[in-house]
DNA sequence: TCTGGGGTCCTCCCGCAA
DNA sequence: TCTGTTGCGGGAGGACCC
């Protein structure tokens, strides 16, 4: 029988901070831009007995809870303190299936004889993290990674929760299909209609009934309702794609503005791709609209590139390819997709402008390793109002 | 009440070729 | 030559996750 260990951090970005500002423990503390169109990172427990939850508008927010400490997000340090939670994760074991910055799934099943039980592997997991880097964490244990993942969410905050096998089915029962992966707003909308509230009542129905309805995700959602989930830890995921978008602090009506966000988006996604060693096939642009209906356009370049020029060229193109704008522009993004390794094909560019970049954005990737972030940056994105978190990036 | 930014995966549609 | 079928890839959009 497989050991999967789902170790989630607690409000991971909030308890970073408080690291630094202990002042704050046991208060009422959110992380996210404290601008008027930001969203929730990150609240701390004090501040979700209010209602505040991540991925909720700032404003919304601060309403809810008008005495919390709003806290900018500093990427970068969080970044540096998921490398150590990953560093520790991988002491235990080589099996582990980063998720995100701070949480992953562990397979423990041949860690047992060295490190003892799942149950006191999770202990120590837990005792690590605290006293070595002064983070909780919430850990669930299952033989599958969906039971375990849906266990450390049941043990949040800082808990432990160990499903036997035998005891699966009756603690899937009892809990809101909400709760299964997968399940966002919408499927839960349809589910409902359907008199599906629970995940005891989704595993009542017919399979057929959920798979008219729902497609795949019916018969996916049916074996999860009765604890069947035989995925394998993943140790290695190669990217997909890379992107970068940003909202405007005020929407935009001009497209001079818009091109100019593109420009600096390209930058950004580019300097990315060099620095991953990889080049994009199909540039993707995004649009949201003053309204928030969003709509994407993608071209698949004749040979894959990663200078920023040819990114925002293209994307440039495909901007003017939609016509007249039918409203004011919220947001704007770019996304590199089908990446493969960069230079495994000949770049052959017809138009020599395409070389000349190339060679500046080679120069500015070797200026930027030699000096400090923000040293360099194109002299066509001087002028801008920068609305992005250009900050966050890294760069 | 007014919705970020980074992604992945899936479905549907369409055009093309065999 | 015409028509229908099938498979595939590209493109668009949506749902979901953290």
């Amino acid at each position: 029988m497989r050991a999967i260990l789902h170790v989630d951090m607690d409000a991971f970005f909030v308890s970073v901070e408080l690291l630094t500002r202990p002042e704050l423990v046991g208060q009422e503390v959110i992380v996210g831009h404290p601008g008027d169109r930001s969203v929730v990172l990150s609240a701390s427990y004090e501040c979700r007995a209010r209602g505040v939850k991540s991925a909720m508008p700032m404003s919304q927010a601060v309403r809810l809870a008008p005495r919390a400490t709003v806290i900018g997000p500093t990427h970068g340090l969080y970044s540096k303190y998921s490398e150590r939670i990953m560093g520790i994760f991988h002491e235990v074991t080589p099996l582990v299936e980063q998720l995100s910055v701070d949480e992953a799934f562990l397979d423990v099943t041949g860690s047992m004889r060295r490190l003892g039980s799942p149950k006191s592997i999770g202990e120590l997991i837990r005792l690590r993290l605290r006293s070595e880097l002064g983070l909780p964490a919430s850990v669930g244990i299952a033989s599958s990674k969906f039971v375990a993942k849906v266990a450390s969410t049941a043990a949040k905050p800082d808990g432990m929760l160990v499903i036997r096998p035998e005891k699966t089915l009756q603690f899937l029962h009892t809990l809101p299909v909400k709760a299964l992966w997968g399940v966002g707003a919408k499927t839960a909308e349809v589910l409902r209609e359907m008199g599906i509230s629970t995940v005891a009542q989704l595993a009542q129905t017919p399979e057929n009934t959920l798979k008219k309805r729902l497609g795949a995700t019916g018969t996916h959602l049916y074996d999860l309702a009765w604890g069947r989930d035989v995925r394998e830890i993943e140790t290695e995921r190669e990217e997909k794609s890379i992107g970068a978008e940003s909202t405007f602090a005020v929407d935009v009506q001009d497209d001079e503005t818009v091109k100019l966000e593109i420009l600096r988006l390209a930058h950004r996604v580019a300097t990315r791709l060099r620095q991953s060693g990889k080049e994009a096939s199909t540039i993707a642009l995004k649009l949201r609209y003053e309204d928030f209906s969003t709509l994407s356009r993608s071209r698949t370049l004749g040979t894959p590139d990663n200078a920023a020029g040819v990114l925002a060229a293209t994307a440039e193109g495909l901007l003017e390819k939609l016509g007249p704008r039918p409203m004011a522009v919220r947001l704007v993004g770019i996304r590199a997709e089908k990446l493969r390794d960069a230079g495994t094909g000949m770049q052959l560019s017809i138009d020599p402008r395409e070389d000349n970049w190339r060679q500046a954005e080679a120069a500015m990737d070797l200026i930027r390793s030699k000096f400090p972030a923000g040293a360099l940056r194109p002299a066509s994105l001087l002028d801008t109002g920068a609305h992005g978190q250009a900050e966050d990036s890294g760069e």
